[in-house]
DNA sequence: AATTGTGAATTCCTTCACAGCC
DNA sequence: GGCTGTGAAGGAATTCACAATT
């Protein structure tokens, strides 16, 4: 285990080197290699390896990983043997397919909380059967709820002053969907979700003659990095 | 011009600065400097003024950067000049969702069509009055409604199959929501939003003692790159 | 005087290649 | 023999710093 600043990107692969390993131990396969993990998303063997030597020697020479093993070293890596409890503010068309959204684990990640400025949603239950709460009382509901992370689907114009409260109440980790940048924090960390972005991104790849290329690199099946954040946290305080 | 590659982290930030660029022009601001824009983002003034040289020489010394000027150049270079009519597959709470979004530019990106598997949603219309039509149609929507982006909002089982069918049908451009690492095709685009990752980021974050760090880095205004699908195009024919 | 555009320096990330171990 | 862990090499992205330009 190294003490040295570990990438996002390192991050965000060990994500999918999970999501991996569940799909295996649940097909009942044993042991892996990163030669074979590799090829399961055209990346470098060298680059798995690398990746967890980061946080510690999880592999058997000649051997390779033992799949239940190194999925637990991530979870454990990764915070999801504990629970987050998450807050959504607003009750729009997004956050209220987010809070019904099964794609994520429910196990880990419980959607608690969900909030809307409307006088109108407010009071009213979501199909989840959440009660719809006055965003005035974020700060009140974030503590009595025990809110680890905050999801922000509001309005661009809103996000900035929704973040401010969250901060203020003590949350370190919030998911902005909000197309806007947002201010950073001392000791908070913002992933930013940005559809405009993306949707560009595949505009401006239509609009290229090269566009017909191939897409055969391994990055190719990862998220969307932001251009303005990676969402790198620099310990300060 | 230039003509090497480009990153995509460089059209990424594009994005941003057009964004900026907007919010400046509504406000009847005429010049930007690159200093003066890069601080919006916390991001190097130098960073600002190669992204642009990829593509040409925008500014002028001693002035900057005349706002309406650059705003239109961002537009040409990222494709935002034409339309794009988009299909969503999956009529689902995220698809639904997608479906009402207002936070993308309607003008631009126009969702043209809407599609599921499940026989008790074909046939009727969403609230955007859009009619779900079968997915097995998919290959006849793309090409009646000239769709040139696909987003898959569907199940992690079901993707694989939806890109197979969009591209097939020719689309060259695809949005994926859904929680699985997607095969590459040649001369197709995908970029992937996966919640998982975002959320798992967090939690990571969370678990780290120096997760009471300050966020201070540019870096932190961007949407979440994939740790292994920058969404890189080769050209290869 | 101010600001761009860009070569050089730096920093960060990935890949190679091999010693070390099972 | 096969595979990990890692130092060294290579490549990519960012930042510096300054000549060129208005």
């Amino acid at each position: 285990m190294k003490t040295e600043k570990i990438s996002e990107l390192t991050t965000n692969r060990l994500s999918v080197y999970l999501r991996c390993l569940n799909e295996l131990a649940a097909a009942g396969v044993e042991t892996i290699s990163s030669q074979a993990l590799a090829e399961q998303f055209n990346l470098n063997s060298a680059q798995i390896r690398k990746d967890l030597a980061y946080f510690g020697e999880f592999g058997v020479r000649g051997v390779g990983y033992y799949v239940n093993d190194l999925r637990e070293h991530l979870r454990q890596i990764l915070g999801l043997t504990r629970d987050h409890r998450i807050a959504i503010v607003g009750a729009g068309n997004l956050g209220l397919a987010l809070a019904n959204y099964q794609g994520f684990n429910l196990q880990t990640f419980q959607i608690v909380a969900l909030l809307d400025s409307d006088p109108g949603k407010i009071g009213s239950p979501a199909r989840t059967g959440l009660l719809i709460e006055d965003v005035q009382n974020l700060a009140e509901v974030i503590r009595r709820e025990e809110i680890s992370i905050v999801i922000i689907a509001v309005p661009a114009v809103a996000a900035e002053s929704v973040l401010d409260e969250a901060t203020a109440a003590g949350v370190k980790a919030v998911l902005n969907f909000a197309p806007v940048r947002l201010h950073p924090k001392p000791g908070v960390k913002v992933k930013n979700v940005d559809l405009t972005i993306s949707l560009e991104s595949l505009s401006y790849f239509l609009a290229r003659p090269s566009a017909t290329g191939v897409i055969v690199d391994y990055r190719d099946f990862l998220p969307t990095e932001d251009a303005t954040e990676n969402g790198q946290a620099q310990s300060a305080g």
